[in-house]
DNA sequence: AACTCGGGGAG
DNA sequence: CTCCCAGAGTT
C-alpha cells in the first residue's frame, strides 16, 4: 500500500469516524494538546477528562502554570498515577517560560529536549498544534502497524521498536498532519482494538496483512514474562504401617505453617540425601525408590520436586514430640482434609498419585 | 536493555 | 488474577 493511498483512506475515514469533541480538541493551543498529551501518557481518555478540565480551569495559561507551587500541581494531578509526569509538566513550563520566551518550540528536536516530552509526545505537539509534519507512535499507533504489516516481535524490543517508526515516518503526510495524527489514535482506540479489533469497520482492512492471515490479535507482540527460576528438592516420604510422616514447616517461607513430609534442598537431596537424613536420624534405611518428579510453580519460581519413597521396616523413629505425626495416605486424600489439617495443594496432589501407586502393590501383597 | 512509575479498566 | 493504557527517565 502507498503511503498516498494510505493517507487518503485513513483520512477519510477520519473525516467521516474520527472523535472531535474532545476537551482538548476545542481550542487548540501548544499549552492545551501537551497537557493533554502528558496526562495521557499510559492512561486512559476517560480517566483523564476530568483531570484535563480541572487543571485548565486553575491553570489556564502557561505562565499560570509555571508561577504554580508544584505542590499545587500535584493536587491537580493526585489520582492520575506517574507523578514525575506532573513533576516534569511543571518544570517543562518553567523551561519554556525561561529558555523560549514562553512559546513552545516549532520543532520536534527542541520539544523532545524538554522534562517530560519524548519522541512521541514532541510528535504529537507538533503536529496537532502546530501543524508541522511529524510522527507518532504511542499505542495505538504501534497497535495499527503492527498489524497492517505484521510487524513480529515485542516493541520494547530496540529492533522493533525501529521497524514501527520507520513505518510511522513513511505514512506521516505532509498535508493534514494534524487530522492524520489524531486518525491515527483515534482508529487504534476505537476500531483497531486490542482485543476485539472490528476489522470491518477499518479503512486499512484490505490491505491489513494481519487481517489476512486471521490473527490480528496476535499483533503486536507481548511482553515476554521473565522466565522464573527453577529450583529443585526432595521430599522425603516415609512409610510405616500405611501411614506417612507430616511435620509442621517453619511459620516463615514457603508453605509456613503447614503440614509436609520432609523437604531437603537440592544440594542435600536425591537418595544420597535421603540416605544421609536417616542415618543423622538413627533410622534403618531399607529399600529408597525414587518416585517421578512433579513441578509446582510459585509467583515467582519452579519447584521440582522430586519425592523419595522410603518404607521403614521396624524401626519407628523418635518423632511423638508436637509439630509432627503419622498420617494415613486416606486420611490425606480425604476430602477437606487439606484444610483442616493445613496440606499445600502440591502435597495432597502427591498422595493421591501415591495412594493410586500402592493400589496394585497392596492387591498383590497376601492378606495378613 | 531492563527497570520504574500507578491508578484504573477490560477480560 | 493478568495485561494494558495518547511513554519517558534512569540505571
Amino acid at each position: 500500500m502507498t503511503p498516498s493511498r494510505f493517507q487518503q483512506a485513513v483520512l477519510t475515514w477520519f473525516d467521516r469516524h474520527g472523535r472531535k469533541d474532545l476537551p482538548w480538541q476545542r481550542d487548540i493551543t501548544p499549552y492545551r494538546v501537551w497537557v493533554s498529551e502528558i496526562m495521557l501518557q499510559q492512561t486512559q481518555v476517560t480517566a483523564v477528562i476530568p483531570y484535563f478540565e480541572r487543571f485548565m480551569a486553575s491553570f489556564p495559561t502557561l505562565a499560570d502554570l509555571a508561577a504554580a507551587p508544584q505542590g499545587e500541581v500535584l493536587a491537580h494531578w493526585s489520582g492520575l498515577g506517574y507523578y514525575a509526569r506532573a513533576r516534569n509538566l511543571h518544570k517543562c513550563a518553567q523551561v519554556v517560560m525561561e529558555e523560549h520566551g514562553g512559546e513552545f518550540p516549532r520543532d520536534v528536536e527542541a520539544l523532545t529536549a524538554l522534562p517530560g516530552i519524548g519522541r512521541s509526545t514532541a510528535g504529537a505537539i507538533a503536529s496537532i498544534s502546530m501543524g508541522l509534519r511529524a510522527p507518532i507512535l504511542d499505542g495505538n499507533v504501534k497497535r495499527v502497524l503492527a498489524r497492517l504489516h505484521a510487524v513480529d516481535g515485542w516493541p520494547g524490543r530496540t529492533a522493533v521498536s525501529r521497524k514501527l517508526w520507520q513505518l510511522a515516518e513513511t505514512y506521516t503526510p505532509a498535508q493534514r498532519c494534524n487530522h492524520y495524527t489524531q486518525a491515527m489514535m483515534d482508529l487504534g482506540a476505537t476500531v483497531c482494538t486490542r482485543t476485539k479489533p472490528d476489522c470491518e469497520e477499518c479503512p486499512l482492512e484490505r490491505a491489513c496483512a494481519a487481517r489476512s492471515q486471521g490473527n490480528p490479535r496476535d499483533y503486536p507482540g507481548k511482553k515476554p514474562k521473565k522466565k522464573k527460576p527453577v529450583r529443585s528438592a526432595t521430599l522425603l516420604l516415609l512409610e510405616r504401617d500405611g501411614e506417612i510422616y507430616l511435620e509442621q514447616r517453619p511459620p516463615t517461607g514457603i508453605w509456613g505453617g503447614l503440614w509436609s513430609p520432609p523437604q531437603l534442598d537440592e544440594e542435600s537431596g536425591g537418595e544420597g540425601g535421603a540416605r544421609a537424613w536417616l542415618a543423622a536420624r538413627d533410622l534403618d534405611a531399607g529399600e529408597i525408590q525414587p518416585l517421578p518428579p512433579l513441578r509446582h510453580t510459585f509467583t515467582h519460581f519452579h519447584l521440582d520436586i522430586s519425592p523419595v519413597w522410603v518404607q521403614l521396616t521396624d524401626t519407628p523413629p523418635q518423632v511423638a514430640e508436637r509439630g509432627s505425626g503419622w498420617y494415613k495416605l486416606r486420611q490425606i486424600n480425604r476430602p477437606r482434609a487439606a484444610q483442616e489439617l493445613g496440606l499445600p495443594a502440591p502435597i495432597v496432589k502427591l498422595a493421591k498419585q501415591l495412594l493410586a501407586l500402592q493400589a496394585p502393590l497392596l492387591s498383590e501383597s497376601p492378606a495378613p
